[in-house]
DNA sequence: CACTCTTGGAGAAACGTATCTCCGAAGGCT
DNA sequence: AGCCTTCGGAGATACGTTTCTCCAAGAGTG
């Protein structure tokens, strides 16, 4: 014992100062080796209950923590996740999405710690140092941009990138999204069946997948249809804009009797602006907007929204990331054998896997002429692209 | 040149796996010493412009990225900073505060991502080994209640903590608060001036600061002016009870004429049950609440809300923080002396330095019989308390 | 010329852990 | 009795930085 205590004398003579407790101090107090403190703390190798019992106790006793850095060091995982957004102003995170993001954020950061992991929000922009000053295992991006640098560069140091949003043209290693145009198809039949004969759309200037995707899918049935598109687009990272795009959608000529709006504070404006005109909901104007709140439940007529289910999308992320980081399959159901190896991606095998969550329309009075019965229908199941 | 790219030999003979470029392949690569190079990368020793040049550049195109890990182990700082909430369900962040925490925690994220630092959210009853297993340099914690067991652990590690809320029994660093009682004392006047007779409460059933706060303090107020106490409290984390803790409130033989509600749904639900009540706002009720949310300047009436100002808090909270785990006053306008040194507090030298910051009341229609002008007034200047 | 500074940079020691390798001893088997 | 196996654990190395110490060579100086 008294030969081990000083096993590794690489302690300067003066007295060590009076820092946190080593390893090396637990394993010296109790008359063991380094590696067996090291094993009996982290359950590994082979040794009798009663030794790892004493060196638990020994250690708590000293109040010993393990650096984190030490071991991030040394085994190159540090339990670390980034989760990054685009940000469309100066603030970290955008505007536009943000009780979706939140909502999001929030599912994320309780499946990662459910598996050991915590949470570290990055926006894109960050200062290059940040990201660079970090150890992740792991990203999850959200709707990054076409040819996102980010993601490349991300891709090249070899951390695996899980994205919400389907990727325009990046490497990532699995992507996660809504249905978008099952979506929209799924309001436009929605507010036609309700009698809507001519159903505009509010969206937004931006060119990110959601508003993308939503808008083509509102032009195409249109088309189809053989209605004139009646749309006001604004940008929607500016909350005042909003309100102004409402009133100049109900004050054309060819004002719709329906609107769906693609931002979650579009009901409130929408509905503000047709009382403005003197519309009432449902009976002149239909409405349905895209949101997570539950305000749209109380308000004056209730609102049908269509929820995006970030929870939802949020758990499903971040275990697609950790199944990636740590090469498991956890049972998300999406084929992980095509994430490795090696390097978590092998280049040009095709595009990588992505999955299609359900959205969820909440029927609330704004979008029916008759009996408004609180109803939930899931537009298409989810399934590969 | 030749000499110095084997300088350190401790590779294996077996040629290096394709990893990452480390510190040593830039050295050999430039003809130079580590030190040279972490000199140069680093902005620190005494080098000619052109080696930094030259280093840089080859680091660059090796595509060189420092090791955080490492360099953590080395410094002892990771940039990481914890962000802590109390939470009351198996949920990570609180619902009742959540717009309020929402904005909080984004303006806390970019204001420690202004100094070079990341946030990391880390509900308190996070698994004990995610805590454990993150380097945090220092941590902000979210209302804390008394004796919390995880400050205490976190002032033994020696992490500095700087709380949001007023700290019951807690050795934090510094801590950041809103002045609840000027807050509410504010909002009972401005009621009383618009021809309140009896001014309700709607309020919460936890023992957190904020609740316990606001409620002694609208007590005092009736104590004072002579008002039997009219109020409803419910559990703030459950959504639903929220609707009922109104409609019973408005349901009361003895029937507020203005109600203040402390929390950010209650706006729209006292809205709702005054509807179901016949009562209209603000002519038979006047109606305040706390909330974020600028849905409250849309509804009809727009509703007047208080505003903790949560971007300050959080901007402040983690700026004080910073200055802590630097050592540095950086003009946050509190005595930072008294943090250190050493190890962030010395015991027992009285309580630890706080800040009030203002809340900021937007006047809308509901809480005012004529003229609708909007409003804002700050209670009460900060400052110590 | 002998000396002191200054410049530019090299060497090596940590930081604290995980883990690979190896070894003695005790038991079991033929 | 010799050999093999398992048990329990020690030693040493590597992870990739930062930084303290020190040194050689040139420049200035009396």
């Amino acid at each position: 014992m008294t030969a081990a205590a000083n096993q590794s004398g690489r302690r300067p003579t003066t007295s060590r100062r009076l820092e946190r407790a080593g390893i090396r101090d637990v394993a010296a107090a109790a008359g063991v080796s380094i590696t067996t403190v090291s094993d009996a703390l982290n359950g590994k190798g082979r040794l009798p209950d009663e030794t790892r019992s004493r060196v638990r106790e020994v250690a708590e006793r000293l109040g010993y923590r393990p650096s984190a850095a030490a071991r991030t060091l040394r085994t190159g995982r540090s339990g670390l996740i980034g989760l990054t957004v685009t940000t469309y102003g100066e603030e970290p995170f955008t505007f536009t999405e943000f009780a979706y993001f939140a909502e999001m954020a929030r599912a994320a950061t309780s499946a990662a710690l459910g598996r050991g992991y915590a949470l570290v929000v990055l926006p894109a922009s960050s200062r290059h140092d940040v990201w660079g000053n970090i150890a992740l295992d792991g990203t999850v991006v959200i709707d990054p941009p076409d040819q996102d640098p980010l993601v490349s560069e991300l891709y090249r140091s070899g951390v695996p990138v899980v994205s919400d949003g389907k990727p325009g043209n990046c490497p990532v290693t699995a992507w996660v999204d809504n249905d978008h145009e099952a979506a929209v198809l799924g309001i436009l039949d929605h507010l036609s069946e309700a009698g809507a004969r001519r159903i505009g759309l509010l969206t937004g200037t931006s060119t990110d997948t959601y508003t993308r995707l939503s808008t083509e899918a509102y032009l195409g049935w249109c088309t189809k249809v053989g209605q004139e598109p009646v749309y006001e687009a604004y940008p929607a990272h500016d909350p005042a804009a909003g309100a102004v795009a409402a009133d100049r959608l109900l004050a054309r000529p060819d004002r719709p009797d329906a609107v769906y709006g693609l931002f979650d504070p579009n009901g409130t404006d929408l509905l503000a602006a047709a009382r403005r005109y003197g519309l009432r909901v449902p009976d002149d104007l239909l409405l349905v907007c895209c949101s997570e709140s539950d305000v749209y439940a109380a308000t004056e007529p209730p609102i049908t929204t269509l929820s995006l289910k970030p929870r939802k999308i949020g758990t499903t992320v971040v275990n697609l990331l950790i199944d990636a980081i740590e090469g498991v399959d956890s049972g998300t159901g999406v084929d992980i054998a095509r994430l490795f190896p090696p390097r978590f991606r092998t280049a040009g095998n095709g595009p990588p896997p992505g999955t299609l969550m359900p959205t969820e329309l909440i029927v609330r009075a704004s979008s029916q002429r008759r009996s408004p019965r609180t109803t939930v229908s899931a537009p298409r199941p989810p399934g590969e692209v």
